[in-house]
DNA sequence: GGGCGGCTCTGAATCGATTCATACCGCGCT
DNA sequence: AGCGCGGTATGAATCGATTCAGAGCCGCCC
């Protein structure tokens, strides 16, 4: 049925090495028989057998990206940018998704470990499992994606995320809000929250208290810790801030990331809350669907692409000689969209709560 | 550094047979040896090698996911199912993007067959390449996804695009609409459009068809073509419906697919054209962000996850022995949200054209 | 004519796990 | 004592591609 290298060899009349010249090093094989191992390949129809090729390489054309939601868009434009160095550098990805389950994770990692990857790029789920430590106990180079490594000595590609928090705080804060939430903290959750996402929380608490200091007294801040980051979890808690009374419920919300801001704009919306006059919304990450969302939303923007590509750049460093691990910091930038453009500016008047 | 199963053998004292026999049939093997050998393989470390197993076994433990645009949350919904089923069998996942660029559905092909997939299921490009014909006379089962098979001898999971644009575009009319926009079509575009797109064209066709001879003598068609069907191409066609003059201008849109209705519905809001009262809209797919636009999308639902899972079955099913290649079609179901949720009710008033 | 270098090609050894025919052990039965 | 048998363990052969030391050949120069 499907032919091996012996058979090529012996079709084209040439040894086994000598097909095997042909398919690597094509220049050491002269013209003639070239031509004819490659007719014979083409009779065949040989396809080369990678086990046996990465058995005797010791390792495999592959790397593995371990991602957490897979109906992200952040991942799936993260993994756009891993795609594109890796397929550059003639590898080939693949792809696991952990629902952010450890369980999963584990599963993955020991698949990939024993497909002997080059590599793996990986964005963990909350807790940094030892089996990450054991990959690269083993020599196989691991790039942790949007998330900051805890040691010098390995590579990680991460965005400040208390940047993040920050702008996206002082953004509403400027626009007079004061009574802001944040939305995907870890507050009475099962697990513990992504360290991405507590460093927004943190960001957006310093805002809020560094404000207070200013003089606005008033300045005050809510957390509602949604199940999980998706669109339902989002309009789980915006159902929750909907029953806060009026005199006391938030006009604004940072969101721990796109997903959620978007549930939280359809259930206010579905309440009949006006976005933004009656609640502003501000999104993390900065999805296309986020500027496509018919209130668009104003959002942290992190470099997606660029993440995957530096990641999957400093991966395919760490085979290389004189590597030096790196920790690279994206900065985000805030973008403002329509779901923030209500209310005055800077501080003065803080009219009209809801 | 990488143990095999040699210096395991050797660590435990016994041979490399009942190493493997341990790891593959381990009630072959006596409890204390059993124990003694796994002792081994922890303090070793040892991981085993799937080439060398891949090899003797002459197949990976793996099937390949070929789709169109991984950005499309249609499609990660499809690779949720399709995992599900793959995981429960023990296999891996591998998960590859074409961008419906034919030369990157070559190259991946390509790259599967090399590992020895157990099979592959596919959503072409546009056209049905002869790669993947290729593949399947070597052996390597493979299923069309969402896509219709062009030939009674294979596996295909399709849906009945035909009746989801029909239920689109009865939709509208009933809701009084007359002059209505297909956006996706492939008029002028330089590749031809795909056949999914293609069935939904020609529903819409008939629905509009069948309109007229029962009377709706005003009744007719638009057809937009976007270069890609995307968030981004949706703007860009509804910007082209903007500059029709309003007496001819269409009142609503299906669109081929929900990318292209979230863009078109952002660029309406964008011009300040009401939605649904001046213009009404009809995605496809009913992704989740569909309902989650702050107007909430009308779309043509498909059973995204069972796509997968019932295409993964099948492929399972193709290495067993009574196989019969079956094609089911999945039928879409028309979700009314407030994208269509104005004018007034069947025959009657068709009133205030914008 | 002998020797040497360059160009081709050969074929055996190798990677690591699996498999299977074979061997071994102890025990009960005749 | 001999036979057979279930239960275990062995180790050589195998999968297919790659690699590398070495062989064969040709032409050229001294």
């Amino acid at each position: 049925m499907t032919s091996s290298i012996r058979d090529v060899a012996g079709r084209a009349g040439v040894s086994v090495g000598t097909v095997s010249n042909v398919l690597n090093r094509p220049e050491l094989v002269s013209a003639t028989t070239r031509t004819r191992v490659l007719d014979a390949i083409a009779e065949l129809g040989f396809v080369r057998n990678e086990s046996a090729r990465q058995l005797r390489a010791g390792s495999s054309r592959s790397v593995g990206l371990v991602v957490l939601d897979i109906a992200n868009p952040f991942f799936t434009d993260v993994a756009r940018g891993v795609e594109e160095v890796v397929d550059a550098a003639g590898l080939s990805l693949i792809l696991c998704n952990t629902d952010d389950r450890p369980a999963r994770e584990k599963a993955h990692l020991a698949a990939l470990a024993e497909q002997r990857v080059q590599g793996v790029l990986i964005t963990p789920t909350a807790e940094l499992s030892d089996d990450i430590a054991a990959l690269r106990e083993r020599g196989v180079p691991v790039v942790l994606v949007d998330r900051r490594a805890p040691t010098a000595d390995q590579c990680a590609v991460a965005t400040d995320d208390v940047l993040g928090g920050r702008l996206a705080a002082e953004h509403l804060l400027e626009r007079g809000h004061r009574r802001i939430a944040f939305i995907g903290g870890s507050a009475g959750s099962s697990h513990p929250a992504l360290p991405q996402v507590q460093e927004r929380h943190a960001g957006v608490t310093a805002a809020v208290d560094a404000a207070r200091r200013a003089g606005m007294d008033d300045a005050e801040l809510t957390v509602l810790s949604p199940a999980d980051l998706t669109v339902a979890g989002g309009r789980e808690a915006a159902a929750r801030v909907i029953g806060i009374p009026a005199a006391r419920r938030p006009t604004a919300a940072v969101c721990a990331n796109d997903l959620i801001a978007l549930g939280v704009l359809q259930e206010m919306v579905r309440h009949g809350v006006r976005v933004p006059d009656e609640f502003a919304i501000v999104g993390y990450d900065d999805i296309e669907f986020a500027a496509a969302a018919a209130v668009p939303l104003t959002s942290v923007s992190k470099p997606r692409a660029d993440l995957g590509r530096r990641a999957a750049e400093l991966l395919l460093d760490e085979g290389r000689p004189g590597h030096v691990h790196q920790q690279p910091v994206f900065e985000p930038v805030l973008i403002a969209r329509e779901s923030t453009m209500a209310r005055r500016h800077p501080g003065s008047d803080r009219g009209a709560s809801a």
